[in-house]
DNA sequence: CGCCAGATTGATACTGCTCAATGAATGTGG
DNA sequence: CCACATTCATTGAGCAGTATCAATCTGGCG
């Protein structure tokens, strides 16, 4: 366990799920914005690092990966994003964008040229507020995706990444025994997304199966004992009904350890 | 060099600093909000994780870490945010916060109550736009890291660090050698934001000092060699005027590996 | 049927961790 | 001003976890 700090105990990690899901994105609700449909076939790019891109997409359907590339050409998958998350987005519009977006499967999408969007965002405040959300969850999933590559072993982070892809999708983590998931990814996204190579994680998925926790063939993974993913997955048995609010008691930051008293502004 | 395509080329690297460096958010030039200012030392917490957050604040002067506890303790260090960045958002207000911001020195801090801060986005777009970006940045800070960690090797994460905190400070990269930089870190924070431990922090800090490239004393970085330590960061030298705009030719996303075609929107 | 991408497995090497001891720097109280 | 405590940095020895390389297997598909 790196960076281990024994003074320090803290158990948001159940919770943490909540600002890892999706924020849904509506803006064909949106009066005066006119947008355009497309359907992606696997393997195409919807965007490309280096390109600069003019033109904002919602994801309607299918599976992304948003990835970097080093000059080395090692990538890094940086997010799967969910339906309903938007993608084109970039600091300064017009400039090069510093990541790829990558159709894993067949992808629709809604299309809306950036100017426009930009127009509208002037115009109607809600609409930035919204984009504002959903770009701090875009952060809070890359923060959570951080927190596991930098501190789990690979073992926890597969297991942690089955169980945040399928609370993605479903919504709630998994609980009932012999749950399936659809999940077109293969051991080298899976590699890609966690700073593993393929080889260790088909070792790691192997040692998941033989103890009969789950199992991913096939672009299908079965969930065979819930509760111990989400231990493999460093997570505690997650009540969520019990969840007692965190007091300065049980959560304690990275501050107790070296300082004190929070601001109470 | 973990996940190696050989059949892919790549040069973003540089520019990705475009999108690393920080947005300065001046919050004070909109009238309707009144900020209350306020000085933290060293060690405190401006807010912790677990803990809701009632407070958005603009760091003004100091070095803070934004950081995420797991169950066992380990910590990562998720951001540095520099002078102007804004903290204390979560997706939905009133939730508790999935990460943690702790003063590494004296901090000066202006202080929006968040329902204020809410109010008025709703009223003026150009302020939510405005987060909008900042959000989408902190993202790209985020991403980066996430590559750093995930992608490269102990020495080049330090060396990747190293420059872009430079970069993020003078607003350039490093190109004058014997170059000094104040950098209030100690090498368990170094450790903890680049998943690694303490010890070989220091082993590969001493690496880098014993072929001449750069020295961390006493809390102040100095750059011998500026180009050798773009090069042991990754970076290949930035001629920056020489960028000639990405073509598909030179830069190539993932999907390039797996499939076709740009999508012409 | 043959091809091909992906999955699996084994053997081996190496990166980075752990544990432990020591040193340097800084601060504290008497 | 000194003795002591505390935190941070350094170094060594040994080990664990992952990468690498290479070979084989599998299933889907033209």
């Amino acid at each position: 366990m790196r960076g281990f700090r024994p003074a320090v105990v803290c158990s948001t990690a159940v919770d943490s799920y909540a600002s890892v899901m999706p924020v849904r994105l509506e803006l064909s609700t949106i009066k005066g914005l006119n947008p355009t449909y497309r359907t992606l076939a696997a393997g195409t790019a919807v965007y490309r690092q280096g390109e600069s891109c003019s033109t904002c997409f919602v994801v309607l359907s299918g599976w992304i990966a948003v990835t970097t590339l080093l000059d080395n050409g090692a990538c890094q998958i940086l997010d799967f994003p969910n339906p309903g998350a938007l993608l084109g987005c970039c600091p300064s519009s017009g400039a090069p964008m510093d990541h790829s977006a990558v159709c894993l499967t067949t992808t629709e999408l809604e299309c809306y040229p950036q100017q426009e969007l930009e127009r509208e965002i002037e115009r109607n405040p809600r609409l930035a507020a919204l984009l504002y959300r959903i770009a701090i969850a875009d952060r809070a999933r890359a923060y959570d995706q951080l927190a596991n590559i930098g501190l789990r072993t690979a073992h926890r982070r597969i297991a942690h990444l089955l169980v945040q892809l399928y609370a993605r999708v479903r919504g709630h983590l998994p609980n009932n025994p012999g749950e399936l998931l659809r999940l077109p990814l293969t051991h080298s996204h899976l590699a890609d997304a966690l700073g593993l190579t393929c080889v260790h994680v088909s070792r790691s998925l192997r040692a998941l199966k033989d103890k009969g926790i789950a199992h991913l063939t096939n672009h299908t993974l079965k969930i065979f004992d819930p509760v111990a993913l989400l231990q493999a997955a460093g997570i505690e048995t997650p009540p969520a009904e019990t969840y007692r609010g965190a007091t300065g008691q049980e959560m304690r930051a990275y501050a107790a350890v070296q300082g004190e008293s929070r601001i109470q502004p």
